[in-house]
Order: structure tokens, then sequence, then C-alpha cells
DNA sequence: CGTTATTCCTATCGGATTAGTAGATTTTAA
DNA sequence: TTAAAATCTACTAATCCGATAGGAATAACG
């Protein structure tokens, strides 16, 4: 299941991508016309400026923005830093790989052969979507 | 995330389509063979036999057995069962449907667009892989 | 300079979920 | 009748999630 978090992160990131400048837009913003909470939004902006998708401008006038054109936003970034892990078990993630331990041997693990084409799949689609198509 | 259970569950089963015979075999011979704490696997093979995947037997020489041949059990009735929803969201799973209480109107949404492309493959793949293809 | 509006940072909290444990009950084979 | 097994119910410890609180840093503006 999708943590609201990255469900918030990726309603954000649209409703920036659909400003018509790309001047900063506040998080008080964001947060009502999205209804989401508005501390924890803080968070998650937070997290997307760090790597670098977003922006943002402290003081009077402030906000955030983005930094890169919606077309350079891959899914595959966004997915990962804020829902973690693509594939569903770490013995099959490249970025986060981790071995079982239980399982002995990997490549005669029948879980492990099935996450791999489920990891393969999901990962095929959010390395060719943008935000922009998601707009 | 994969959970344990579902991941044991997994690994359950395939330990029992290995099986030359299909004679009951015992919680306990699954759990050491397969490292898993036999308490919790316990609780795991009655949901699948609650499905109808598993039949057990009682008493001494007891245990589980298969109630289908391998070809018949679909990952995606065993990862409903362990996992539940196999969508990210609840607003395009089509077994577990629920309206998102924020997006005011679903059709146009970008998340739920996305969501819906990874759910109709990730399915795709469920429904088209039994419990003979992960030996 | 001082006020105000904003992001930034750290800490905390309640609730839900997960993984696992304990122990008693029922059923069956021998 | 005994032992071995599944079944059932209840509990617990740990972790994670979503959210909140409060203050620090920064910038605009009069």
């Amino acid at each position: 299941m999708l943590s609201k978090k990255t469900k918030y992160g990726l309603k954000a990131l649209i409703f920036l991508a659909r400003q018509e400048s790309n001047a900063p837009v506040q998080i008080s913003a964001i947060s009502k016309s999205e209804n989401i909470s508005q501390k924890f939004l803080e968070s998650i902006l937070l997290t997307l400026r760090k790597i670098g998708v977003l922006g943002s401008k402290k003081g009077k006038n402030g906000g955030y923005y983005l930094l890169k054109s919606p077309e350079d936003i891959k899914m595959s970034l966004v997915m990962r830093t804020l829902e973690g892990p693509i594939a569903m078990v770490p013995c099959v993630s490249l970025n986060f790989y981790e071995k079982c331990d239980d399982c002995p041997d990997e490549t005669l693990c029948g879980v492990h052969k099935l996450m791999i084409e489920v990891r393969d799949n999901t990962l095929n689609i959010f390395n060719n979507k943008s935000l922009a198509d998601l707009i």
C-alpha cells in the first residue's frame, strides 16, 4: 500500500507542476488545496528538496518550487525517496539490497524469482513516467 | 514491502508442492526446513486452509497438504489472501475499492492514473503465475 | 531596526500493524 | 490411554505511520 507520505508528495508535485509561473508556493497554499495536514506536508516537501527535486525560499513570500521541469522528474526517484524500495523484498532490490536471513541460496528461491519479475515490471513503469505524465 | 506472513506462506506452499506424495506434512517440519517461527507459521497455514488451498489432518501423523495441484493455485489468490490488496491505493483496487477522502474527482487525479497502470501490470503477473511456476 | 511570514529542524505521541509467544483445547493414531 | 498433532484464543513487544508541537533560522518590508 502506498503511504500517505508518497501520495501527498505526488499530489504536491502535481500541484506545483500545474502552476503557471514557478514562483515559490507556500506550504499552506498546497496543504489547503490538496487537503493535506500542513505540518506533515512540511516534512515531505523538505525531503523532496533534499533530493534536488524542489527548491525553496525562506522568509516572507517564500515557498517551494520545482527545480527541474516536470519531464525530468522521474517517478522512480520520487517513489524511491518517499516510499522506499520499489522491490517487494530486499533481496531483489537494486538500490536497497539485503540478503534474506532465512533462504540459504537465493538463486534457488521461488519467491525471489517471482519478485524479480514484479520489480522489473514496476520499475519499468516508474522509470518511464515523469511528473509531466501525471498531469 | 512484502510482509513476512506472505513470504513464509509462499515458502511453505513451495515446500509442500515439492513433496513427492501429498501425505500430510507437519508444521514443525516446514518451519524447521524453511527457518520460520513455528507458531507464526501455524496461523499462516490456517488462513491458507480457509481459502481452500491447503487441507489439513489433525492428530498423530497429521499435517498440511495441497488441496489443488500447483498449476491451479494462482498467485493472485495467495497474494490477496496473505498480503491484502494488490493495488497500491484503495481507489484503484478491484477487490477492496475505497474512495479517497481527499481527492474530489478520481478521474482527474494523476496519482490514480499512475497507480492503475501499476496495478494492471502487477495483476497481470499474479494472474498468470501459479505455484507451479515458483518451483 | 523590528515585525511578520515563512521554511527548517528536532522531538514527541497515539494508534495501528506486524511478528511472534503462550497456553489451553480438540482430534486422531497407535 | 497416551502421545502427537492441528486449532483456537489471547497476549506482548517492537516497529512504523501519520500527525503534532514548538522553536530556530531566514528573508521581506515598513
